[in-house]
DNA sequence: AAAGTGGATAATTTCGAAATTGCTTGCGAC
DNA sequence: GTCGCAAGCAATTTCGAAATTATCCACTTT
């Protein structure tokens, strides 16, 4: 016990998927260096085991590191973006289809949960003036309901391979546009997807994840 | 100029290609544990450089890492291999299609330029008794011919993608088969995908990879 | 005799500091 | 007045050692 565990009590891993979120959510603005000997601070924690996770970040795509020159928010990068969009679309309408196959009455009910968050959280940024303190919680709840739309499929390695590209895919959409990407068309989007899903139409599930996806082209890319 | 480099000059991102074609190749059994302490002398840096390498083979999922436990190669696992085969089905065969409209006559070259490496390489192992010497060149042409074969792809984030798994696709090979996976059909499977690419035919093309990739199911897999 | 416990050893992770590298500011030359 | 160069400074990376944690072996107990 010769050493205290410090008041936060943050592991390792607790600090990575902090900083996922943070980065996420936008905290941190495009280009920005974050240098480990700042950040350090807020999780009690050495340079070191700062500088370890921001290089598991760095490796998942979601920070820039260039060498001897440190690590960087991306910047926004309208062609990364769509290309980020196209390969989600590709990935997680195979995963949404194969975990429909696969899905039993549970994960109905798990997709169904999901969605009602979502949407309540949807509703009350529609409602409020000013989005961005719910930012952070839209971002995550987000992201649960995709993770739920694969969670019956069986593929572990098509999952990984989800969310890292959907990582990838809202921190471009953050530094791209103010609301983290949120419209109102996002709303019945999602309800698409949930109707598609319950009523087993593997085509109208890629169909509508593609409509989804798709309607970031005409924001962002202008040519 | 107070420290030499080193003989071998190896910087640290040399060190990490190193590695990793190392473990593409098999050098290293199933299960056995990487201490950085062990292997830094063979590049000559310090520990903290090695576990700097390995711990972003980890992050690309070619190693595995247990807290506390260090760093290990992955287990052979079917269910894996398989899974791995079926997202490199979708991400290379959408790739390669990609790749095919977009290419241009040089395109069509380095292609033909690849396969030529290649198809002598595998004309060696062929007649060769032991395959063994030859399997880290062979594993090393074969991804710069399925790399060519995506070269024209605009998407940098499919390419990325590919190569991610791609590499855990080859490891979890070179796990569970001797030879890397070689095999005398390949040589045809890699001709008819060089056939469909010329031929601009994308359903050919995307059935000869698919073919290709495949034939891995009959071999590992019994269920 | 077998199982559980305690201590010793080895290994991984974390830490603070040194060293190399990139950037900036000031000075001199054209 | 502007461009080029050099020195100082800041930052990132690398290093060796300390500290926490897991593993192994011997010993006691049932």
């Amino acid at each position: 016990m010769a050493r205290e565990p410090a008041q936060d009590g943050m592991t390792q891993a607790g600090v990575i998927r902090s900083m996922k979120a943070r980065i996420m959510a936008g905290e941190f603005p495009a280009g920005m260096k974050l240098r480990p000997d700042a950040l350090r601070g807020a999780y009690d924690v050495s340079a070191s085991a700062m500088r370890e996770a921001l290089l598991r970040l760095s490796a998942e795509g979601l920070l820039a590191q260039e060498e001897q020159r440190g690590f960087h928010i991306p910047e926004a990068d309208p062609a990364l973006l769509q290309e980020l969009m196209d390969l989600r679309v590709l990935i997680e309408g195979e995963g949404a289809a194969l975990s429909m196959r696969r899905g039993d009455m549970e994960w109905e009910a798990d997709l169904a949960a999901a969605h009602h968050k979502l949407a309540h959280i949807e509703g009350r940024m529609a409602e409020a003036e000013d989005h961005a303190p719910l930012v952070p919680i839209w971002t995550r709840v987000d992201w649960e309901f995709h993770q739920t739309l694969l969670s019956a499929c069986p593929s572990g390695a098509l999952r990984d391979a989800h969310r890292t590209v959907y990582e990838r895919f809202r921190q471009q959409v953050v530094a791209a546009t103010p609301d983290a990407g949120f419209r109102h068309e996002t709303i019945q989007e999602h309800e698409e997807i949930v109707n598609a899903a319950v009523a087993r139409d593997e085509a109208a599930l890629r169909l509508a994840i593609k409509k989804h996806l798709w309607t970031y082209r005409e924001d962002m890319v202008g040519a």
